[in-house]
DNA sequence: CCATAACTCCCGGATTTCCGGGATTGCGCG
DNA sequence: CGCGCAATCCCGGAAATCCGGGAGTTATGG
């Protein structure tokens, strides 16, 4: 646990993405790590992720042409974990057929470029504007596995302290470069936080999430068709979404419906 | 930045709750704290809180009568920060008319039972379902100002890293009791446990999630409507849903998909 | 007592979903 | 080398949805 203060000192001290890079490759080769890489995974399905790594090149651009963000089998693990945890522990999706996962084919490049267990990283971070991030780190050590795990024990709280700055200040100096998205927005376009929804409302979309039809809920809730079509559509407006399942879905992660 | 290890291997070896309170309790008195207060502050209108608390009952009890939870001026800097920080550090908002801002009250409130200042430790996380939550931890400590701010130069990196695994317990033990799994039956009635869905099975549903149509997730995707089309009614027969909206809220639920 | 909002119900047409059938290609294992 | 399956594409009709309008009743708080 050497060292934490000062590394997170000259983290914070940093201006540019360029320092900040050094800052952490620095820190985390004194622990016995050869590279890292930062994914921003908030926006689950765009196409042009926030990387910054200190990988080969040749394993970056395999990574980024290959449209692995969007089949990498750590990201969505990462994206409901706040703890770190490493590759091994990730049980790979059953082959279905005879066809290869997107997850599987991730996990095999990586292995052609001699990554074959890394240390991930989880970070959930709100910006001023409430905008949710969620951001990964992995670290990479080429050495044996059995001392890498060990290493994992020793090492993880360190890592997972001075990441959390680390990420922190990098949001700060990418968002100050560019306008990115939020991922639950209202009508206008501004991010959605906090919505009222009648009683009613809340009524009708958990019905909905529990896969009823308007007519279906009509008759639960003794209601006419009209009445649950309204009920809906006030939902919809508020919630900025852009039909059913989209309002369904935001009330879900805004925590307004349990289904 | 003694005892980490140990805080967390014993927070990780809770089961309920209480034995989770009782952990941190044990943790935050090592560091001359004297109690905590837990607070998510997901929902800003949710008139009941989540709390968890060591602090007195006659100032818990009157922080939820009062109705704080909507007015206490710590809570929205929270949801805007990820680093600790303490009461001093928030500006109070002036007095304007007759009337004293809730803000005020609470602060008096406060000091009335003997607190005069808080360390405030914000985090965000996210639930199994990719939810995210702004919660506040306080930690409250009776003694002196300025030996209260040294303290906090020392331990605020300890009590960051030790709240993060602690809130991720707290997560695991919620969804635990709610055992939502379970809840979600297959086309034949059984309970669903895992569902294998294929690559672009999930990226349908995805598209779904977030609020585009079959025809707007063809030209996303680059591929026919029918395609589309085929690819979620499979998706639905695997999941047993009834429609669109079941299969996406399923999906979501078996953690198969990011929205 | 009046304004506001929640809740209820109605119409009609355009769009989307749902579901019953298909079909072809390509892949990789046994 | 065939089998099974993922992935792609096609048709058509019934059902549900979305969305533009309305309009009346009931509660509630200032």
């Amino acid at each position: 646990m050497r060292g934490i203060e000062e590394a997170i000192v000259a983290i914070e001290r940093c201006e540019t993405l360029e320092a900040l890079t050094c800052a952490l490759q620095a820190s985390i080769e004194a622990r016995g790590f050869s590279h890292f890489a930062f994914i921003d995974t908030s926006v689950a399905g765009a196409d042009q992720p926030t990387l910054i790594a200190t990988v080969p090149p040749a394993w970056e651009r395999e990574y980024r042409s290959g449209g692995f963000v969007h089949v990498d089998p750590m990201l969505p693990v990462a994206r409901r974990t706040n703890t770190p945890f490493h590759w091994l522990s990730v049980p790979l999706p059953k082959r279905l057929g005879r066809k290869k996962p997107g997850a599987i084919k991730t996990m095999e490049a990586a292995r052609d470029h001699g990554f074959t267990n890394g240390l991930v990283i989880p970070f959930h971070y709100l910006d001023d504007l409430g905008r949710s991030y969620s951001s990964v780190c992995t670290f990479f050590w080429k050495d044996r596995v059995t001392q890498f795990v060990s290493m994992f024990k020793q090492e993880r709280l360190a890592l997972h302290i001075i990441l959390l700055y680390w990420a922190q200040k990098a949001v700060e100096i990418e968002s100050k470069n560019r306008n990115r998205p939020s991922r639950f927005l209202d009508a206008e376009g501004y991010p959605l936080r906090f919505v009222a929804l009648t009683d009613r409302e809340r009524d009708v979309l958990s019905w909905a999430g529990r896969g009823k039809t308007v007519p279906d809920t009509a008759d639960i809730l003794k209601l006419s068709e009209e009445t649950i079509d309204t009920h809906m559509r006030h939902a919809m407006q508020k919630l900025g979404a852009n039909n059913k399942t989209h309002a369904v879905v935001k009330a879900i992660y805004l925590g307004l419906i349990d289904v």
